[in-house]
DNA sequence: CCCGGATGTGACAGAACGGTGACGGACCCT
DNA sequence: AGGGTCCGTCACCGTTCTGTCACATCCGGG
């Protein structure tokens, strides 16, 4: 695998140096950019592994970034990490519940930010490289962000995709509500567990027409499993 | 869902008692310790589902007590949050480091514990790899729990399935109907020990059509015990 | 062989659980 | 502003599970 790379949003340029020097001897690929403008340049062309945001910024509010970020299908699944100052639970919250993965409090040591990014990465790369998924005549185009049956196309929403995503990286295997609440939703939501019921109902609704929603099954008690086998 | 049991392991009484007094508000069942020792002996009787470890504690720090339960395969998944003072990083990371699953640095406010506390525990028992007993050609797969003779599904109910569980990685042992209150209910419910008897009946009866029932034998007296032997 | 306590078993009512449609709000595109 | 999409929550409902009871049955001791 090559080496990952990660982008530096932070406008002080002496913390941007120092950061990006550790990451470097860390052996991360490390890029760098002052303002949210030039952050979503490098964004283009250099698709990052994650991204280091920094609170305050001249043109924007990190959160606002990271929010916009998170929006958007192209670069909803990067991991941001939020570097914040401030030291109020507000801000903390605030950031975690804007769609940043983790956040880190100034001043933090290179050892602590080394562990939170392991620590993130790990989470966003749950299986390995493969781009199309396939499962009983189920394929889900990961690159293209499309899903297919046969030959028609399954329309899902953002979230039933993910979701299925999921599900396919993962199959045979039971996930509680919590459990699949940290893992397509995201380890720093907090939304009710039912709402996860509604999702399984709106993907296997989409899934009705071809019969394949056999596959998301539910395990009373425990949660949901995708798996070919009946049970 | 019964309420999460908490267990806070903190010496400060104003800190303990302000920390159980907002989870108590927030729904969770809080129990208390001041030191080490007494939480090793609220472990045994009543696990609970997360532990709040205050990084000094009177007797050895925090970070040794999380160390050691992570080491003892019955403690090992109970999720663990360190509270630190303000203090260095390097704490943090050793925190982490020590088995904690998150950490939260004093003075922190009740909403960022709280959405902590949420966030931990969904993560929880994210575990790895194949975990399948197997028994007398009974199958059980606890990742994606399911229950298989030969290569036919058994349906069993959820108290049923754990049951089954209990029974199979503690075969050739009798278990008094308290016991198995104790390890398969909970240690915290009150029902009847016929209860028990009961739910031996409805697993005895989903084994039936493989003719496995005769692994879940009474012993007059005593309780039940799950063996390959007869008698 | 009979008795008494222990266990097996079917039935049942209440609780728990999951399925589902609807709704209002946030956000996006035009 | 208007329409559309998506999301999270809620309320309601049918189903499944659970704990308890009452009665049947079993077992060992006297």
């Amino acid at each position: 695998m090559t080496a990952k790379r990660i982008l530096i949003v932070e406008d002080e340029k002496p913390i941007r140096d120092l950061v990006a020097f550790g990451l470097r001897r860390a052996g991360y690929e490390v890029s760098e950019a002052e303002d949210c403008r030039s952050a979503r340049a490098s964004l283009v062309d250099q698709r990052p592994d994650l991204m280091l945001v920094d609170w305050m910024l001249p043109d924007m509010s990190g959160l606002e970034l990271t929010r916009s970020l998170k929006r958007d299908k192209e670069t909803e699944d990067i991991p941001v990490i939020m570097l914040t100052a401030r030291a109020e639970e507000q801000d903390k919250v605030g950031g975690l519940e804007g769609g940043a993965d983790d956040y880190v409090t100034k001043p933090f040591s290179p050892r602590e930010l080394l562990a939170r990014i392991q620590a993130v990465m790990r989470r966003a790369s749950p299986a390995g490289g493969e781009d199309v998924l396939e499962f009983e005549g189920l394929r889900l185009d990961d690159s293209s962000h499309r899903v297919s049956a046969g030959d028609a196309e399954v329309a899902l929403g953002p979230t039933e995709y993910r979701l299925l995503h999921f599900f396919m990286t993962h199959p045979e295997r039971v996930f509680g509500r919590g459990q699949l609440l940290d893992r397509v939703w995201g380890g720093s939501t907090y939304v009710e567990e039912r709402t996860v019921d509604v999702h399984i109902r709106r993907l296997r609704r989409a899934l009705e027409p071809f019969a394949l929603d056999r596959l998301v099954q539910t395990v009373r008690g425990s949660g949901y499993r995708f798996s070919a086998r009946e049970g």
